[in-house]
DNA sequence: ATATATTTTTAAGTGAACTTAAATATTAAA
DNA sequence: TTTAATATTTAAGTTCACTTAAAAATATAT
């Protein structure tokens, strides 16, 4: 293939299927920044290249093929991601518009290298999965997103949303961290947000703030 | 700037200038394997851009924010040609075209940091000279062709061309590596062959192939 | 159920980077 | 110096991934 632009709808839709369930154009076109038309164009070239299954006004699904076309290029990503924070040392925030590009532009061999060199990674710097060579992803505990959770559940944090720089930099700033344990205090009926305890230190997080970060619960 | 096509037409022009003096459109071309058509097309656009200076049937010269641009792109790629070859161990005649991929998909700072990774190499893998972040080039003593030299000549051999994977599996298998000293034995008049005596070795090069290969001379 | 709002698709058009074929300049040879 | 060969440019057309505007389908609200 080697397109970036349909490599990134292929992601996108991937990654949107585990967050919202049934995949529209619109939310692709918010996802990627683009005119729905452009969307609509899109899934028919993926359609007939036999990545999705798309039949229009009707709903889109990955095939096998897109699937694993799509398991591939996270992998990529992932693994990039890992590399820059890992061993260059770069901003959290920034790594992932990084790998957004790089993914593109590094062969299997490249990538394949890369997990060696970083020792065969399981989860990038925001608490993603890696998946493997052949497409499969680690076992991990479920997670779900903190603005689910009531008043007095204990979680850890797991993974922290990276498509929006700006929020990885609140969230670092209000001691966010992967690994890191908490208590929900209170969460306001009122617009959803959630005070949690970080050590001795109490945080409030906007609804919309919540629903990025997830979490694992303590049994 | 962040446009792949110019951004290796730039390159191309500043290091055909070191290889072939004079440039024109079709060195461009062969060297960038598209039609001399698209070169005066992108000529075009190059020049009303401000990096180059083309008036058409004469011609082409990078300006000082050409020139600036393409030690950029330069610095870049053979940044990740070292790091490719030294951290990640990719085999020699893979690492170019993998880096003529990747020098259009990193920030300044992935780049600066690479470098850092690298500890400030001086030269890339195939005997390139590295520039720093100002676009200064390390010193180094000249290098001239292989072909060029005389009978009994002695020298080190200190570059090898990396645009042809090819060239580069036949150099490494004939022994032929950076640092490497050898004596010239002998040189054909009947089609510029040379000999050369490697330790206890006599390797014989055709002339386009010893042309690709540069060395410094010993005095 | 009908009207209204929203979503999705179609239609038409753009800019970038190419292509091939034809026209025009330049360079080299007779 | 006229001719022939070669290099370069122009012209016209293609593909890709977009855009905006309008049309059509679907979903929602009264
Ligand atoms: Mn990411
Ligand atoms: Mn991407
Ligand atoms: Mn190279
Ligand atoms: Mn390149």
């Amino acid at each position: 293939m080697k397109n970036i632009s349909k490599e990134d709808y292929l992601s996108a839709i991937y990654k949107l299927r585990d967050e919202a369930g049934e995949i529209k154009p619109n939310i692709i076109a918010e996802n990627l920044e683009i005119s729905p038309a452009a969307v609509t164009d899109m899934l028919k070239k993926l359609s007939t290249d036999g990545f999705v299954q798309y039949k229009k006004y009707k709903g889109i699904k990955l095939t096998a093929k897109g699937e694993r076309y799509a398991v591939h290029m996270i992998r990529k990503h992932r693994l990039w991601e890992t590399f820059l924070f890992e061993v260059l040392k770069m901003p959290w925030e920034k790594i992932h518009s990084e790998a957004e590009k790089l993914e593109h532009s590094s062969s299997d061999e490249l990538v394949d290298k890369l997990e060696e060199y970083l020792n065969y990674p399981k989860f990038d710097p925001h608490g993603y999965p890696i998946p493997d060579k052949n497409g499969s992803l680690p076992k991990h505990k479920p997670v779900i997103a903190l603005s689910e959770l009531r008043k007095n559940d204990k979680g850890t944090i797991a993974r922290i949303s990276d498509f929006k720089s700006e929020l990885l930099v609140y969230a670092a700033k209000q001691g966010l961290s992967l690994g890191q344990k908490f208590t929900v205090k209170d969460k306001l009926d009122f617009d959803g947000s959630v005070i949690i305890k970080i050590n001795t230190n109490e945080v409030s997080l906007s609804k919309k703030i919540a629903s990025n970060i997830f979490i694992v619960m303590e049994e």
